[in-house]
RNA sequence: GCGCCCGUAGCUCAGUUGGAUAGAGCACGGGAUUUCUAAUCCCGCGGUCGCAGGUUCGAGUCCUGCCGGGCGUGCCA
């Protein structure tokens, strides 16, 4: 499958060049899928900002550049229109379609479609990393092998998603990228607030590696805050047992004890001195402190991978680099930091005199009221930030009793995805509450110069993907009637529980009974559920709150994930049907190379609908890609479910009038049934065969 | 105070980076099932895009000022 828009995009450029000489070249010519169908399917709006510039009347321009496109034009569409002020409106001919329809490859032979019904979970398994890959990346391998990179584990490769790549390209100039997410705290239960960087973050994985980059996931765990040395003091003096048979102990119990702990440490400031001291010993690697510490982790995974699991989310253990991993490059950095950006010739906190950045924003770095802080100044001398008070507001990277925070960590770490996992793109997802901290992490990143390479791209991407908070129906952060955090765990069972309710009601009517087994309602509970939890977040535009609703995400109507699943069921009881009526396989009905070979055919207004839907996958992807933005892929597919629907509607498949007939709409239907598959894979939801 | 984000139909939200008559879903009113899953589809109703200016062929989108809300704002992450 190609990009129509990047089809369309040549036959303009030369269109431009012909037109204009060279000045044309490289002119963007603003391709739009157009905004109704009656004027088309794309439409370009160059010609009216173009003829501004170049003082001419814009349909006159508009019509120089369709008489100046090359003679593959009359291949791909209907004759240009001009209309209104100036837009070319572009009808692409249904027998173009078809042949691009035509040219998608059949599904490779892979373990994920020798599943069957019965086995959905195996779909599960496929997308979270069961399935190996023959393809290892290596074209993202740059020569230097580092420690670091041999350290990976294999199964970050077998992570590569998706076998059914509807014969999509792979990106052609492979990229590295980081991908930081999830991050939970340790010795903490997960809780909703982990939801949205857990999945978003996991879904950027998936659509990056699906363009065919190389991507690092990266869980920048909190392992190695103040609250161990609490939790570390009071199991000693508690409950040593603890600490030497582990299993006794739940994650749960641990949350109840570290607040028994804090509760100690008011009382009592002997205890809050061994707290301390605990911290102290952790962080110089005592070995019963290390112990302890190890186990606590240990208990958090045991909590936190079975929920990963079930939101099929691929992180492991090997993508753990939490505060713990960079204890030891914090203070060689600080000082590095000290002595590269002292300036001599000015207090702290005041502008350098004499900035040597040319252009670029630049740092300096002193001690103030005890803590070493970082200053950010633009190419004029000014502060980047401010405090309330109007005075430059700085980075703190060491604390005035001389431990580090959170911004000394992610400097570390930024350094660590730069210099050793040798990332081309960095991607921070977290809430965007913490935007002000991640623009002063990039600003001094950039400004002591880690970002800048010899290499291809020159400059490293960072960017921070912050997203909005979960809302309860109240517009306030959503929490639990008492005002606690809703657990990650409770939140997953009730959406399935809900989800089961919905089904055993279908189940007891008469019409939408399907005659499911306990252990199909179960296993299409925990899709429905699950699905709809993550749905309804990631079709959500990132960057704004939303207003978190059972009812609105388990709907059968609308953009949610039981109708987009319930299309994919839809269609694969077509291939039930129909195989029955043949005698023959489900998969032998949609694969078959009778089906596969012969022709589309696009005679109704729904084939043809159905068709541009199906072909446009691959420019919503790039864009997906490109800003980062997964609502525009939800809304693709509720686009392209729609499109389904009313052909389903309008079209019989099984019962068309001619045979010719029927083979097509049974490619028409497999093919967007792939889609739906592949595109719902893409966000890390899996499809039932039926429901 | 300063900085960032937001304000679109009764409700929940889109709006492809400046394009044609601002779109969905819910709710409300009407219609479609002897035919492949009606958990569906079709039609209708519903708007001063917070307010006021400005930029231009053209503004929900860009600029300025107000009004209203959220978040952040020196040693938590």
């Amino acid at each position: 499958m190609k990009s129509m828009l990047l089809c369309l995009q040549s036959l303009f450029a030369e269109a431009l060049v012909r037109v204009l000489g060279e000045d044309g070249r490289g002119v963007d010519p603003l391709l739009r899928p157009a905004t109704d169908e009656r004027h088309g399917d794309y439409q370009s709006n160059v010609a009216m900002g173009l003829a501004k510039r170049m003082q001419a009347k814009p349909r006159d321009l508009a019509q120089r550049l369709v008489d100046a496109m090359p003679s593959a034009a009359a291949q791909i569409c209907e004759p240009f229109e001009i209309a209104g002020p100036g837009f070319i409106n572009i009808r692409l001919k249904p027998t173009w379609l078809a042949a691009e329809l035509n040219a998608i490859p059949p599904v490779p032979d892979s373990p994920s479609e020798t599943c069957d019904s019965q086995s959905a979970i195996c779909d599960l398994q496929s997308a979270i990393g069961g399935s190996p890959s023959s393809d290892s990346g290596t074209t993202g391998n740059r020569g230097l092998s580092s420690p670091a990179r041999e350290s990976q584990s294999p199964a970050r490769d077998s992570r590569s998603p998706i076998a059914d790549r509807l014969g999509i390209p792979r990106a052609a100039d492979p990229q590295s990228v980081v991908v930081d997410y999830s991050s939970p705290n340790i010795a903490k239960q997960m809780h909703v607030g982990h939801l949205r960087s857990t999945i978003i973050g996991d879904t950027f994985s998936r659509v990056l590696a699906f363009q065919g980059h190389r991507v690092i996931r990266q869980n920048h765990l909190g392992d190695w805050g103040k609250q161990f040395g609490m939790l570390i003091a009071w199991l000693k003096e508690k409950m040593p047992a603890a600490l030497t048979s582990p299993a006794d102990v739940r994650l749960a119990d641990l949350e109840s004890f570290y607040r028994e702990a804090n509760a100690l440490a008011e009382a009592d400031p002997a205890f809050q001195e061994k707290a301390r001291a605990e911290v102290v010993a952790l962080h110089r690697g005592d070995p019963g402190a290390l112990a302890a510490w190890r186990y606590i982790v240990d208990e958090s995974r045991r909590h936190y991978m079975p929920i990963y699991a079930r939101l099929g989310v691929g992180l492991t253990p090997e993508d753990e680099r939490g505060e713990s991993f960079y204890n030891d490059r914090l203070e060689p950095l600080v000082r590095e930091m000290e002595t590269s950006f002292s300036c001599a010739d000015s207090a702290p906190g005041e502008p350098p005199s004499s900035p040597d950045s040319g252009d670029r924003p630049c740092i300096t770095v002193g001690v103030s009221e005890g803590a070493l802080c970082v200053w950010h100044w633009t190419p004029a001398g000014a502060p980047m930030f401010k405090n309330p008070e109007g005075q430059p507001f700085p980075m703190i990277i060491r604390k005035s009793d001389g431990a580090f925070i959170y911004a000394t960590t992610d400097l570390a770490a930024v350094r660590f995805r730069i210099g050793e996992l040798h990332a081309d793109r960095i991607i921070y997802v977290t809430d965007a509450r913490q935007a002000q901290h991640f623009e002063m992490l990039f600003a001094t990143a950039r400004a002591a110069g880690w970002t800048r390479r010899g290499e291809k791209p020159a400059e490293v991407r960072l960017e921070h993907a912050s997203f909005g908070s979960i809302l309860g129906e109240d517009r306030k952060p959503l929490k639990t009637r008492s005002g606690e955090n809703i657990r990650l765990a409770d939140l997953l069972d009730e959406a399935v529980n809900r989800a089961e309710a919905l089904i055993r009601a279908n189940e007891a009517e008469e019409g939408k009974c399907r005659g499911f087994t306990e252990e199909e309602i179960r296993d299409v509970a925990e899709a429905v559920g699950i699905g709809a939890v993550k749905y309804a977040d990631l079709g959500q535009n990132r960057q704004s709150d939303y207003v978190f609703s059972w009812d609105r995400m388990l709907a059968m109507e609308g953009n949610t994930a039981p109708y987009m699943m319930y299309a994919y069921a839809r269609i694969r009881s077509i291939y039930r049907k129909g195989a029955q009526a043949d005698g023959s396989t489900a998969e032998g009905a949609a694969n078959s190379a009778e089906v596969a070979c012969r022709a589309v055919i696009l005679g109704h207004p729904a084939e043809r609908a159905l068709a541009l839907r199906i072909l446009r996958f691959v420019e919503t992807v790039e864009s997906v890609a490109a800003g980062l933005r997964i609502n525009l892929l939800t809304e693709y597919l509720y686009d392209l479910a729609g499109a389904f629907m009313k052909f389903y509607e309008s079209c019989p498949v099984l019962a068309a009038p001619e045979a010719d007939l029927r083979v097509s709409r049974l490619r028409l239907c497999d093919l967007a049934a792939r889609v739906l598959r592949v595109g719902l894979d893409l966000l890390g939801i899996r499809v039932v065969e039926r429901m």
